[in-house]
DNA sequence: AACTAATAACCGGATAACCGGATATTGTCA
DNA sequence: TGACAATATCCGGTTATCCGGTTATTAGTT
């Protein structure tokens, strides 16, 4: 049974809750905004964000000089189930709340600046 | 979402999942049943069982000597979902097929000696 | 090619998890 | 009460995980 325990260890970890959480918001995100939106270092975003596809839980799609991320469950699959139960079990949660909330504020402030193009300049 | 976290983290060790598949099937049981089934030290045993203890997937109960152990999620809570995903996950794995089995054998070989009372003489 | 932004990989260091063996505790029975 | 079985806890050692800071890579721009 390793691999179902490394299953759940995947799940394990506050930041890759979510980033999932996030993800499961908002379909594709690049690394920056992760960074932008979670507070933490472009290194954490990074490195969880390479642990969740190595496991299969994300793909990548490079588009220039951003690195896309998206879920990559296939639908009923076991991991698909895992993560609607996630959901179901987050979605009462204040704190998960606000998360999608400053998602969304992020993005909207990010698409102001000069529309569509390079408006990341994370620093 | 620390708390989630800790859910995962709870379940992300093989031995606290073989654990938990053997509770499924049998309801009840004591630490030196799962010692034999698992072939583990009894303070892995112990060990593993008090930690679920104390986050609250199992009660105990003590019958003489024995520590008895058997789960305790509230139906229709998310923990009682997401064991059910996990069974729905491990039903199909060999592997867990055959934990069952030797399950079944140990409780037998049990069984046989003197009927019903002190029959473990775990060494 | 040089420069820069975005990202990935690497590198100690700190912390936490897990383990086996030893010891302490609890209950039973003579 | 003394001996013993079952279990819990403690101890130290080993390994895994996580982190921030640094460096390497990749793509776009001039």
């Amino acid at each position: 049974m390793k691999k179902e325990a490394q299953l759940f260890k995947s799940l394990a970890d506050e930041t890759r809750l979510r980033i999932i959480w996030l993800l499961m918001a908002k379909e594709e995100l690049c690394v920056c905004d992760i960074m932008g939106v979670l507070g933490i270092t472009q290194s954490k975003a990074s490195r969880h964000l390479r642990y969740l596809y190595h496991l299969g839980w994300v793909t990548d799609r490079r588009a220039g000089v951003w690195m896309n991320y998206r879920l990559s469950v296939s639908p009923g699959s076991p991991e698909d189930k895992q993560l609607k139960l996630l959901a179901d079990i987050l979605k009462s949660r204040p704190e998960a709340q606000e998360l999608r909330e400053h998602l969304e504020q992020w993005l909207a402030a990010k698409g102001q600046d000069k529309e569509g193009a390079a408006a990341c300049q994370c620093r």
